[in-house]
DNA sequence: CTCCCTATGTATAACTG
DNA sequence: TCAGTTATACATAGGGA
């Protein structure tokens, strides 16, 4: 929508970065507001920046009262979608979330020590590249359990998405 | 942005209404999904319609958590948040524990969600995906820090490493 | 940040099947 | 209701103030 198409993936360059940010975020919330007024629906949006700047709209009166509506809305929901899942991929849910739960340990125990601040680089770098086994862990975990769960159809699917997701 | 302008008024023919409404949706959607990749930010967005149908995105963690952020950004906030505004030489060991605290959190509310077993492939890649992007965030951040506070022989060892890491 | 400018890429209003 | 198609209106990248 520009001089040059970008691809989707976070801009590097900072300067640049911000400037989009402010475009496209004015740009979004001109077309929350929009199809909130066109289409007559309640719309409510927040944008926090990582340095933890806060942009808000929201269509009524108030965030919070759209926020309370969605709360709400989840009141009596969570039965649903409980039989389809559950059995069929116990076993490997069960070690995806040993993974988790051991990757929480690992940063948990370095995170809350209190001088944390004081890692030195090497600290760091570990730390990382243990998020880094850990993820590639769970994700070939899940790929497994893809595998032996699905049609050759459904393979068909991820094995796409999969290259997609490489593109 | 189509055959005719149209003007910004609820539009009264609910049939064309209904259709505007999908189709400005999820670009709408599309834009939040944008914006919070292009520019590395958090984005909250829920729509309801007249009839009480909600239309959710966020780019992070569950939209409770950025609401949850959003409700604790007006707690006892507005005396300390001068502080962290005028001190910007801190920031990066700041900047780098909140984002670990970040990643933490994420894999915390994922984890100990009751239902964590019922997450599907597309939640587990979703989780993935926060995973990697936190930590691709937490390594840059480091990168900066370590410029930043180095000398020029340490740069030369740091590149060296970085090198050596990827073969 | 905000505003301006222009060339382009996108979103979408109206229409059709 | 739900996909395509097409012509237009809009949004925005890049560059400058």
């Amino acid at each position: 929508m520009g001089r040059k198409k970008i691809e989707l993936k976070r801009i590097e360059d900072m300067c640049n970065r911000h400037v989009t940010f402010c475009k496209r975020r004015s740009g979004l919330i001109k077309k929350a507001r929009e199809l909130s007024v066109l289409c007559d629906v309640e719309v409510g949006l927040v944008i926090f920046t990582n340095r933890g700047r806060l942009y808000e709209f929201c269509s009524g009166d108030s965030l919070l009262n759209i926020i309370k509506r969605y709360q709400s809305h989840f009141e009596g929901r969570s039965e649903s979608q409980n039989e389809v899942d559950t059995k069929e991929n116990e076993e490997s849910d069960e070690t995806l979330m040993v993974s988790f739960g051991k990757l929480l340990q690992t940063i948990q125990s370095h995170v809350e020590e209190p001088d944390f601040k004081k890692l030195n680089v090497n600290d760091m770098v570990h730390l990382e590249n243990q998020l880094e086994a850990s993820l590639d862990k769970i994700k070939s975990q899940r790929v497994e359990a893809m595998m032996e769960n699905s049609s050759w159809i459904d393979k068909m699917d991820m094995a796409i998405a999969m290259v997609d997701s490489q593109l």
